[in-house]
DNA sequence: CTGATTCTTGAGTGTTTGCTCAAGTTGCAT
DNA sequence: ATGCAACTTGAGCAAACACTCAAGAATCAG
C-alpha cells in the first residue's frame, strides 16, 4: 500500500462535467481544467490519460445522472404517461439552473464530425439509450391501457426526444426564459392528450 | 481603377458556409479555411477582417438563405398552415444534403457562452428573425380564417421553433435517417391538424 | 510602355494548445 | 525511523492557433 489520491475521482468529475457542459468540449482548455479541478497536467494525466478521455467519462456521468433524475421522476407519479410528462415540466423548469440549459449530449453531438469515431459513436449510444427509456416507459403506459395498443411506443420515445432536444435548445436562448415553462406545459399536455377517456 | 480581386464575395462566403456550418466555428482552423477558399491568409483578413467577422457574415448568409427557403415554401402553398407544415417535411426530407442536417444557428447557440457579447447575440437575433416569420404565417393564417381567433400566433410560432430545432438536432445522428421523414411528417400532421374544420 | 493602385502572397509573429516527464512529496507497511 | 510505492508538481515540449506585414504580382488609366 502507499499514498491514496489527494482528489476524490466522482468530486473531480463532476467539476470536469460542470465545466465542460458549460463551455463544451472544444473551448474547454487544460488550463480551464487545471483551475477548475485545482489539478496540475500531470494529476490529470495520470488520472484520465488524456482530454478526451476525462470528456468521455464525464459525458457518461452526465447521462447517468439524467437517467436517475428521469426514473425519480417517473417513480414519483402516478402513472407512467404522468411521469413522462412531469419529466419534460421538470427540464422546462428553470428551478435547477445548471451549468447549460441545453442537453449535454445535444451539445456534443451538435459539435462532434461526422466522421469522429469517438465522441459521436459515445454520444449516440447514449442517446440511444435515454430513447430506449423513453420507449419503455411508453410500453409499460400501453399494457396498462394509458394509451391504445395501436400506438407505437418507439415511435412515441423519438418523438419525445425530439420535443426535448428542442425544448432544451431553445431554452439556451438568453431572452427565452419566460416562454420554456410554457412550451414545456404545453409538450407536457400534448403527452397527456394521448391518454385514453 | 485598378486590379479586382480574384475571388467573388459571395462565392467565398458560399464555400465558408459549407464549412462553418459543418464543423462549426471552434473546430474549423483558418489552415480549414485557406484550403477551402483557395486564399492565403493575408487575402482573409484583407477581406473579411477576423475569423469571427467571416463567421459573422457566414451566418447571416445561412439565415438568409433559410429565410428565402421558407418564404418560397410558403408561396407554393395553397394555404399558410399548409405552407408551414411542407416547410416542416421539407426540412425532414433528406434531399437536400447540406453540409449538416442540423441548424447552424442552432450550432452556433450551443458553442457560445452565455457571456459572449457578439456571436451569441447576433445568433439569437437572427432566430428571433426566424420566430417572427413564422409568428407572422400563423397570423395570416388566422385572418383567412384557417385556425382558430382565440389561437396566439406567437406562441404558435415559438412552439414550432421547437419543433423544428429538436427535429434538426436528432436528425444529426447518423442512426436517425430513416426515422426523420416520419418524425417531419409527424409534426407537419399535428400542424395541419390545427386547421379548422 | 509607365505609374498608380489594389490584391495576393507566405514566411513569420507571439500565444496557446494538449501533453510529457524527471524530480519531488506524501502516506503507508514494516 | 526507513523504504517504497503512489501521487503531485510545474517547467517545458512540439505543434497548432489566429493573425500580420513587407514584398511581389496583377490590372487598370494614361
Amino acid at each position: 500500500m502507499a499514498r491514496q489520491a489527494r482528489h476524490d475521482r466522482q468530486e473531480v468529475l463532476g467539476k470536469a462535467l460542470e465545466l465542460f457542459w458549460s463551455k463544451g468540449y472544444h473551448a474547454t482548455s487544460l488550463k480551464d481544467l487545471e483551475l477548475a479541478l485545482d489539478m496540475r497536467p500531470g494529476s490529470i494525466y495520470a488520472a484520465f490519460g488524456s482530454k478526451e478521455a476525462l470528456f468521455s467519462e464525464t459525458l457518461a456521468l452526465y447521462a447517468e445522472l439524467s437517467r436517475m433524475q428521469f426514473l425519480e421522476t417517473l417513480g414519483a407519479a402516478p402513472s407512467r404517461l404522468q411521469g413522462l410528462a412531469n419529466h419534460v415540466r421538470r427540464l422546462g423548469c428553470a428551478g435547477e439552473p445548471g451549468p447549460s440549459r441545453a442537453c449535454m449530449l445535444v451539445k456534443t453531438l451538435l459539435e462532434t464530425p461526422d466522421d469522429d469515431p469517438r465522441l459521436r459513436v459515445q454520444t449516440e449510444a447514449l442517446m440511444r439509450g435515454m430513447e430506449a427509456m423513453f420507449a419503455r416507459a411508453f410500453r409499460e403506459a400501453q399494457e396498462q391501457g394509458e394509451i391504445g395498443p395501436e400506438a407505437d411506443p418507439q415511435q412515441l420515445a423519438s418523438r419525445l426526444q425530439v420535443e426535448i432536444f428542442g425544448l432544451r435548445a431553445y431554452a439556451q436562448r438568453t431572452d427565452s426564459r419566460v416562454r420554456v415553462a410554457q412550451l414545456a406545459e404545453e409538450i407536457a399536455r400534448g403527452l397527456e392528450a394521448r391518454a385514453l377517456a
